[in-house]
DNA sequence: TTAGGGTTACAG
DNA sequence: CTGTAACCCTAA
């Protein structure tokens, strides 16, 4: 009942190999991760990697382990190379990797669209299909067209990617995980993913373990208190790192609104996230206001910056430095789909 | 998560 | 029917 076998394409295979080259064989579950690749190789699971290179490794030597028992038996005609050798497909595989950069260095891409399913074993076609419809946000639920589209802007997916939606939607449809109404897509009440419950997204490590749990309570000192660390550093720096550090900034708020956004599915937790967004602005506002090289910052690059698509930096005048937090995950709960957090301040 | 054995779909 | 590639299962 499976869905179709899922040949691979030509800029898969190119890009696994690049994978392997970057992080070394066995490394799948890194090489799906790397944005260098993660777009590629949206539809594949770290076990389709591994499958796949045991594949090419196979077919490439000859003497792949896998083939090792069965070659007994064989054939002995195989006049090729001797050893088991993936590395030969290293020297092949750098070019690979250059072409796959320049094709398409897909944008450095927001952590915050990746959207952990609620169990590793679902298809990575599932979990995008469902990362779609809950960005989406659309009220009486997602066409195969708005969600394909939402997965091709977002991801690499293959020629044939189309034909694979389809069925997936089906399957999901009949396995109850997703419910069809007029040829719209909605997630069914009862999936785990909807209700984001114990799924980790998975922010950089380290420092930003803090972030993990964002509950009404804590998520404010939290906020401030990265802050504030951030500006301890700040007051010994150059304007690029000034630049830097304010982009790192927005990074971490990236963060901490991707797991806003989860805990804002649950209406009680709404408000207190939006009042941590605001928070944050505010806290922002403050690492700024404290630098004279973020000033320069700013006016250099003509006083208005666009640093995130719902976080915007404004220089009003030659004095007062805005910003503006949008926040759109709380859209449920307001009509108008999203709200505008502002703070302004002398500089 | 990964490695490796097993199973299934598909092409020839 | 046979070989191969994709996919599944599970121990570690």
């Amino acid at each position: 009942m499976g869905a179709p076998k899922q040949k691979w394409t030509a800029e898969e295979e190119a890009a696994l190999k690049a994978g392997v080259v970057k992080h070394g064989a066995g490394k799948w579950r890194t090489i799906l991760k790397d944005p260098e690749f993660s777009g590629v190789l949206c539809l594949r699971s770290n076990v389709d990697l591994k499958d796949k290179w045991r594949n090419i490794s196979v077919t490439a030597s000859g003497w792949g382990s896998r083939e090792k028992a069965r070659i007994a038996l064989k054939k002995s005609k195989q006049v090729s190379n001797h050893d088991h050798n993936p590395m030969a497909l290293s020297t092949i595989v750098k070019d690979v990797n250059d072409e796959i950069v320049n094709a398409k260095p897909l944008a450095v891409s927001s952590e915050s669209l990746r959207i952990a399913g609620p169990k590793g074993s679902n298809s990575r076609l599932e979990n995008l299909i469902l990362e779609a419809i809950t960005t989406l946000e659309e009220p009486t639920g997602s066409n195969k067209t708005s969600i394909a589209m939402y997965i091709e802007d977002q991801y690499w997916p293959p020629p044939d990617f189309k034909r694979l939606l389809s069925a997936k939607l089906k399957a999901l449809t009949a396995s109850g995980t997703l419910i069809k109404v007029k040829r719209k897509y909605r997630i069914a009440p009862s999936s785990s993913f909807s209700v984001g419950k114990s799924s980790n997204l998975s922010l950089r490590d380290g420092k930003h373990r803090e972030c993990s749990r964002l509950e009404k309570d804590d998520i404010k000192p939290l906020t401030k208190s990265q802050v504030d660390a951030e500006l301890a550093r700040m007051r010994n720096m150059t304007a690029q790192e000034a630049a830097a550090a304010a982009a790192q900034a927005v990074a971490e708020a990236e963060a901490a609104m991707a797991e806003a956004e989860k805990a804002a599915r649950e209406a009680e937790a709404a408000e207190a996230d939006a009042e941590a967004a605001q928070a944050f602005a505010e806290a922002a506002m403050l690492m700024l206001k404290n630098r004279n090289a973020a000033k320069m910052f700013l006016r250099d690059t003509l006083g208005r910056i666009l640093l995130h698509k719902d976080m915007y930096w404004s220089c009003i005048g030659t004095s007062t430095l805005s910003v503006q937090v949008n926040v759109k995950w709380i859209g449920q709960l307001f009509p108008q789909g999203s709200r505008t957090y502002t703070t302004s301040m002398m500089i």
